[in-house]
DNA sequence: TCCATTTTCGCCCATTTAGGCGAAAACTAA
DNA sequence: TTAGTTTTCGCCTAAATGGGCGAAAATGGA
């Protein structure tokens, strides 16, 4: 429920945000009251407040420079994140890039203890004993440090993304496909090897 | 941007909405002011223009009963849903009680096909070879029907919540784990035995 | 055409809010 | 401690809004 603002509320609230992006830090009352014309601070703070009851910002009580912005991110944003499915991953290319993204879902945070950046589709039936089936969607954070034991999403060769349990030992890298009648992966040293990201949550679909 | 109500306005609103489920049709001016003890049609008026200003309905002029409401819809919940999920379910209770909901999650739409109503977290590793896993949580679409080899929500002896590949031959029915060291469930004829829903998508936590 | 129903218009008052003022209080650095 | 900066308080006015009134206009059926 986002309550509309005055004219004067939202030039206050836009000269306070370039303000904040100029300068690195909030305006003072008699910042504000100066750049829109305003004799009094006292009237300034009047607005300011009526932001604050509007939950633009918030007012660190006798700071100096004490606004706050309030990140709005309408009140779904707060509970619920948006995460890109990325199609098969080519050679060569970034995980992300526009023409990879076939679609956004949307779901709760709560699901995720470790936050996902993105969702991959798995395809084949190698990490079936881990409960992870061909076309399931895997949530991946990316991230380039992962510990033995951990599932991950790595990429080798350069072409073959796949999500794996990884098995570091003696300086070997390994990764367990954790299914009977998958071998495991030792990654070529002449071949390139990249951890994509960390296993974080799983959608199946109906 | 939806912008708050008054009280009065509120309650002119839920009696508008009320009236046309109970009666088919928008009630009068004249009506409502009965309904809400205000004398005065024009007053009615009043607030009922405050609703159309504020997006809530239309009006059609001069024309009678022309009350329409405006179906917000709220640009998420075309394409997100929203989930409820159930605690652990205890003898005779209906799945669906106040108490027993812990939370709810939002999700995409698009991630299911067969709609969920709710969901449940999964106990023990009964269904390991399903790709369920304990603490999965489970989307059920609540229906008694189920076919030969669908995997569905089941309660046996009326205190017993599993989910199950349902086997049906010859008039028996059989609930079959589908994983390794355990075994199948034949439910006894003298226990109640109760199809809460079919599968319909599964979400793990990482 | 006439009449009952229903909507619309003009007017009223009380409360809230926007927008502003000067002065007091709080903080900060010398 | 003292002076300058910054925030906060109390008070004021005007406009907008909420909530209401009685009466006029529009509608539709008999």
């Amino acid at each position: 429920m986002t309550i509309q603002l005055t004219s004067r509320q939202s030039n206050i609230l836009a000269f306070i945000h370039s303000h904040i992006e100029r300068r690195g830090q909030a305006p003072t009352l008699d910042e504000i009251g100066d750049a829109l014309g305003i004799g009094q601070v006292s009237s300034v703070l009047k607005h300011v407040r009526s932001l604050e009851a509007k939950g633009r910002l918030t007012i660190q009580p006798n700071q100096a420079r004490g606004i706050r912005l309030v990140h709005e991110a309408d009140p779904l944003d707060a509970d619920t994140m948006e995460l890109p499915l990325v199609g098969r991953i080519a050679a060569g290319e970034p995980i992300f890039s526009e023409e990879r993204v076939e679609r956004t879902l949307r779901v709760s945070r709560w699901l995720f203890q470790l936050q996902p950046d993105y969702l991959v589709e798995v395809i084949g039936d190698s990490m079936r004993d881990e409960g992870i089936l061909n076309g399931d969607l895997v949530g991946v954070h990316a991230t380039p440090v992962a510990r033995h034991g951990q599932v991950v999403a790595a990429r080798v060769g350069g072409d073959r993304f796949t999500i794996k349990r990884l098995y570091w030992k003696d300086e070997v890298i390994r990764l367990l496909p954790n299914s009977p009648g998958y071998h495991p992966i030792d990654p070529d040293p002449t071949e390139d090897f990249a951890i994509e990201g960390l296993f974080a949550g799983l959608l199946r679909r109906s």
